[in-house]
DNA sequence: CACTTCCTCAACCGATTGGTTGAATACCGA
DNA sequence: TCGGTATTCAACCAATCGGTTGAGGAAGTG
């Protein structure tokens, strides 16, 4: 993933086991790298991987005191996949209900289904992201 | 990704911006591969991969009416990732909270951060996820 | 200073991903 | 029956991923 934009990152950081585990982890309270990689059967180096894929994805911040690197839970970001998700689950619903309508206020003769083009999603908005 | 479980799978799926932005149009209404394909520069296999990822993530069905097999959001499995997200945000959010209460409470004297293991993260959930 | 602890960097490896081309399948229409 | 249209299957390819080992780098401690 070369310079992906952040929604894809994110989503990205978090498909992994292990990392959502490290999220879930420090949402309780921050941690150091090392407690960070004990309960898992991978080296050190591992899990610093995973906290620099997170970090990218600005899920995590790293503070500094002594030689140790305390993570640091950036809750923030997920308010961004909030909203992205919010979106299109509501929209669905939305038109579920519509739909429902339709079908309720519907005649018994009429074909509920369009045989070509149900809607004119050609014209739909365009491929590039939202980004809102 | 072999045989990962389905937060995996339907992060892993949103990780890609074609695929976020089929499921924007699959919100909107079902649609076919073709009509699908149509605004991306690659190939229509290519969009029938993405949405075979979609398929495996819970994400979209597919119906069948002669040759088109128009695809349908399934937006139910999103509520899945909103439950996911909306634990470890509030989770945050109340330790945030929490850790203000402390600090405003605080005499002037006493140091913040305390110099070894802030919480007993050690003893911490076990990595295997929660999968309520 | 030497020594240890905590962490990252670099190189490597096998598996997966996201795309391609080409062929196969399934269905409709003349 | 012969096309044409819609979709998938199969093989391939370069790039990325998640892990490893090995070698530092940075900071406290004897």
């Amino acid at each position: 993933m070369v310079a992906a934009d952040t929604l894809s990152r994110v989503f990205s950081a978090l498909a992994d086991p292990t990392r959502r585990d490290i999220v879930a982890r420090l949402a309780v309270g921050d941690a150091t790298v090392n407690e960070l990689a004990a309960p898992y059967d991978m080296t050190v180096q591992a899990v610093s991987k995973h906290l620099r894929v997170l970090q990218d994805a600005g899920l995590v911040s790293s503070g500094r005191q002594a030689q140790r690197r305390p993570m640091h839970l950036e809750a923030d970001v997920l308010d961004l996949l909030t909203t992205w998700l919010e979106r299109y689950r509501r929209q669905a619903e939305e038109r579920y209900r519509r739909l429902d309508d339709v079908l309720r206020a519907m005649p018994d003769d009429v074909d509920p289904m369009p045989p070509r083009h149900p809607p004119d999603l050609t014209e739909s908005p365009d491929p590039t992201e939202p980004t809102t």
